[in-house]
DNA sequence: ACCAGTGTTCCGTTCAGTGGAACGCATGGG
DNA sequence: CCCATGCGTTCCACTGAACGGAACACTGGT
């Protein structure tokens, strides 16, 4: 059985209340891709990463297309619910229907059902907000947050895309994926707060750090004054497929980390376990 | 500005371990569509709603497509991460790209931020299970939920479809919104448990009783032996938009429904004028 | 009244999506 | 042990469906 193709490279998506990010409206969507329709159709649906409302005019403009190609995409999604039309102004945003098969996808995730339990156990063991993370190319996906204070608002909704080399998560995974490490190397380290990463060199240093400590530390790299402390969670093949993490103020995080350390690796032993590690 | 196309009827998604439902191969996907090929990328996506993981044959087999196609939409939505392969067996499931993207139109339901406080109160003040939904053809969508007790396996996950016949909030959209009530009664009745409605003429003499009385009961009719209750939440126009509802064991809920009709009225009440009602 | 913008519709060209057949690889029963 | 049967994948020639450009109806601001 031949490889299917690899997902290609994705902006994290930012919301407009969050930090903003530079937009890719012409993306390499060459790589790896076959039906040149749905291909449009999906370059559509991701255009609203960036903002909630458009419009046939933006869309089109946006992606190099004409006008009523544009306009049948939207049509055909919209048929179907993946998007949605504001009567008031004719624009279009994301639709119920994505997020119906998005809960699907999230409800079936067995990573998630077997970590759910063990992040409760350490939510309330430390106090702190509990994250469980995934790697996807260069970046990671927090796929289950229990929150604690209100932090929350912060890391923002879950579901959230974050470059790997800004997030503890992302350095506890790719320590131990060298798929995730090299594909976050190929996409560079744009900087996102004071203490982000911002070299190759920095990078591979502190992932051969993590290796050897087994956990990793992130302050102040994504989110300025928060700190976060990551430990991977490993399949069959000892490669790190996602990552428990605690997240809080670095003022309440820093003096706490000793005693949280052990929990949190015992609790990614736990799950990799459970997952048949 | 002419009318876009309508989103045509989608069957609620039932997981394996709820209640399961008569799957729809050969939908009917004439009306209203324009690209074929985004087409049968949406009947794919779809119909990972019956089943979790399916192989390309299952799926050209269910679609009736060629076994080529199958998997060149597959691999297609596969390179954007909208579903995934199994890498043991060789299937196909969701993607957590889906689940960014739905998670993002979530985040970004207006609705649903101008009812989460007041759900809130709603919860703390009654002390059931609080669900915000929404109409979508002839079912209803729970958008939000905020859980008491365990009732929330009973419920399963948010994003569920539920046909509004058999739920308090379809009766209380439907009751004022044409459009809602009439899907319903177009696309039947099915019987989920003991007290569904089961004819059109229930349907609408219940309709025009929850009309009298500004809220909608139903006890067993999803669920056995569950029971809740809904208020209508209106925008502009004064057509229903969204319910806010009650629900709990039917034993717990009864003595306490003429207590939580005011709060509730009051709620959806005030979730109305925040949208301008 | 104009103009610039929108979302929508129509139409002829051509290119991209189609199905069928063949591939390589697993699995399992005779 | 090998054959049959299933899988996911690849290749290819044909044709119909997706494309862009132009015209449409409508809105809001000047």
């Amino acid at each position: 059985m031949a490889m299917a193709a690899q997902p290609e490279h994705r902006q994290p998506i930012e919301e407009p209340w969050c930090v903003t990010t530079p937009k890719r409206p012409t993306d390499d969507h060459a790589a790896g891709e076959w039906l040149k329709s749905v291909g449009t159709a999906l370059d559509v649906l991701e255009c609203f990463a960036a903002d909630t409302e458009l419009g046939v005019s933006d869309i089109a403009r946006r992606l190099g297309i004409a006008k009523s190609t544009a306009h049948r995409v939207l049509t055909t999604l919209g048929s179907r619910g993946m998007v949605e039309q504001n009567p008031d102004n004719g624009q279009y945003r994301l639709g119920i229907h994505l997020y119906e098969l998005g809960q699907l996808a999230h409800a079936r995730n067995g990573l998630r059902h077997a970590a759910l339990p063990v992040m409760r156990e350490v939510c309330r063991s430390t106090g702190f907000t509990v994250n469980l993370s995934v790697p996807d190319g260069p970046d990671v996906v927090f796929v289950e947050r229990l929150v604690t204070q209100d932090s929350g608002r912060l890391l923002g909704h879950t579901g959230r895309r974050l470059p790997a080399h800004c997030t503890s998560s992302g350095k506890a995974i790719a320590a131990h994926n060298p798929k995730a490490a090299d594909a976050r190397l190929k996409a560079g380290f744009p900087p996102r707060a004071s203490h982000t990463i911002r070299s190759a060199a920095d990078w591979t240093a502190i992932l051969d750090h993590v290796r050897k400590v087994g956990h990793a530390v992130s302050h102040s790299e994504s989110f300025e004054g928060a700190t976060s402390l990551a430990v991977p969670v490993f399949d069959r093949s000892h490669t790190a497929i996602a990552a428990i993490s605690v997240f809080g103020p670095t003022d309440l995080m820093r003096p706490d980390i000793e005693r949280v350390v052990p929990l949190l690796t015992a609790a990614a032993r736990r799950i990799s376990k459970a997952l048949g590690a």
